[in-house]
DNA sequence: GAACTTTCAGAAACCGCTTTCGTCGTTGGA
DNA sequence: TCCAACGACGAAAGCGGTTTCTGAAAGTTC
């Protein structure tokens, strides 16, 4: 629609063939001074821009790279978006994005439109990745998409070398979190929030046993509830956490939103974070710097996130050999929500 | 690249022509029963997607709207985009999103990506359309956009007849939020946040005053502060206000983050809100259930105005005649933030 | 100066789909 | 019985670029 000029028009006005005209565009051949000059003034004077649908199909790359996320309005996955999206469009690539709205069955959908978009290649940050219970067949279809076209995946429980997988070393997170908190001398230390039937929580669950052991420290059972993974989810849990006979004295939650709903009960129970209780989140979603007090918080480096994921499926998409799994860093962010016992 | 297949193998295998095939894929013409049901079986055999590029060169449409936006991670927009999204698929039409990280400049770099992308249409929610100071240059570009695709502005103050405005009844809200006050019995109001140069600002601070002097209450500008958007500047307005000699019972704020940024000030200077200070915030972004107290705030309906300008801009691409300027209502949410005097 | 490369640029095929135009076999009215 | 109208479908021309193939002109080499 925009510019009903065409690469004809150019050519004609310049007196030369379309070839040259687009030898001129692309760089594809070499086309001597003169022509060059005398085609390059007319470009200037239409402001000519070649048109992406017609080109992509010649090239037959649609130069989209699909995204199907749970909750754009998430800021863990916003924030990535948009640094995957500054790298993307660095190397001439579009973002499609798909917001699943937290629906299982809208993520098949999303992988229908992107397979009809004709995206070169996908990015799956969905939840099915994360389910265990319904992994079988929601995984066989994401694992069927990546045969037709180049798959990352980003922190997904899948093993297929169908895909390369891009993960946070969330592992190392716990580790730096569970270190900070026995540095302060705590011993009794819970663990809050996620869901049973989530991959994520289990692992970063026996991250957390891992680390506690080999601090020499027990695990009360106890101490380590689950309950989704929203602030309601934090109120819910402070509540049956009060329930036990015995309290800890620090707690580290699946995700900041969880944290924030422990700060939030604990205000209303009377209970001061940090003086009579620890809180450490995860994700360092830029809330975290907002509440009070300020949370201390097991920190993605986004921006190292987002472009290893673009570097990496566009490896792939180029067939060149990628990674089949990357692990990123992740730091211990500390705010104000820590205190020594 | 997904499928290999294509039109012409669908043709050769049913024995029929690709115009046929095209016929049935579309339903622009008709089909006798028997040829149509020999066709859909090798359809379905081959699960065949007709190749979106193709048919768009074809159409000469991208069925693509672009959308530029301040900030992917503020939840306002990522609110109005997932709300968009759901109706722009359900219509045919691909979002596709152009983060500009805050600055006025990208969202010069995403015109030019929308335009090369052959975007349909543009909603644009950028920050330009709200800037007085660098109106001339900046809108003037977006307004040769709008002579040459399609365009809606969301809530911005600029005035062509090429484009169409969605706006939220922010006027509406502001009243309902002075009603709201008075009818608690505040009579010393104030409104917090914003900037000087930025249009809604004035437009909000204008509602103010007239709501007020409506209301048969005089305007007191020492409580009519700016000092920007963010939770931050919330933090900073409320240090200002402390330094007046005399303090309002109630404030009204720019926006959600401003009113937070007011909340955490005043724990930290042992003011009590909502008892010595009502706080009404603006935009009903999800934070503002988490905060404590959860916020009392003028809500956008997000979903009728993300619906709005879905519908406004396609009827604007098929040429049928869209309304200049759209007002969605707003409504006071009353959550704990305010008490009588 | 003949034979052989190179360089440059045009003609035409192609990417995969839609759609106009035209043909052919039927049907229905006179 | 004849002709017009109609329905179904194929051939081919786009859509707006890229790229292969090819030939002419210019430059090299001995």
């Amino acid at each position: 629609m925009s510019s009903k000029i065409t690469i004809y028009d150019i050519a004609r006005e310049a007196e030369v063939s379309v070839a040259t005209v687009s030898r001129i565009l692309t760089g594809s051949a070499p086309v001597s001074p003169e022509t060059k000059q005398k085609v390059e003034a007319v470009l200037q004077k239409h402001k000519f821009r070649p048109n992406k649908l017609a080109r992509n199909l010649s090239y037959q790359r649609s130069m989209m790279i699909g995204v199907i996320l749970p909750d754009i309005t998430n800021p863990f996955f916003s924030t990535i978006f948009a640094e995957m999206q500054r790298d993307a469009l660095a190397s001439d690539y579009s973002l499609l994005l798909f917001n699943a709205m937290n629906s299982l069955e809208l993520e098949s959908e999303g992988l229908a439109y992107l397979s009809r978009q004709q995206v070169d290649g996908l990015i799956f940050m969905g939840g099915r990745v994360n389910e265990i219970t319904l992994a079988e067949r929601y995984q066989q279809e994401l694992v069927d998409f990546a045969a037709r076209v180049p798959t990352v995946i980003v922190n997904g429980g899948i093993q297929s070398d169908l895909v390369s997988v891009v993960q946070t070393d969330e592992r190392g997170g716990i580790a730096q979190a569970v270190a900070y908190l026995t540095q302060l001398g705590h011993t009794r230390i819970g663990m809050l929030g996620g869901s049973d039937h989530i991959t994520v929580t289990r692992d970063r669950q026996s991250a957390f046993r891992e680390s506690l052991s080999q601090s020499g420290l027990g695990v009360h059972d106890e101490w380590v509830i689950t309950d989704g993974f929203s602030i309601d989810s934090g109120v819910k849990i402070l509540d049956k956490l009060l329930q036990q006979p015995e309290q800890p004295t620090a707690v580290i939650c699946i995700n900041d939103l969880v944290a924030l709903g422990i700060l939030k009960a604990a205000r209303h129970q009377h209970i001061d974070v940090p003086d009579r209780l620890s809180v450490v989140g995860f994700d360092d979603v830029y809330l975290s710097a907002v509440s009070t007090p300020e949370l201390t918080t097991v920190s993605h480096n986004y921006a190292a996130l987002g472009s290893t994921i673009i570097e990496t499926i566009v490896q792939r998409i180029n067939e060149e050999t990628a990674p089949a799994s990357v692990l990123i860093d992740m730091e211990l962010v500390v705010r104000d929500s820590c205190r020594p016992v």
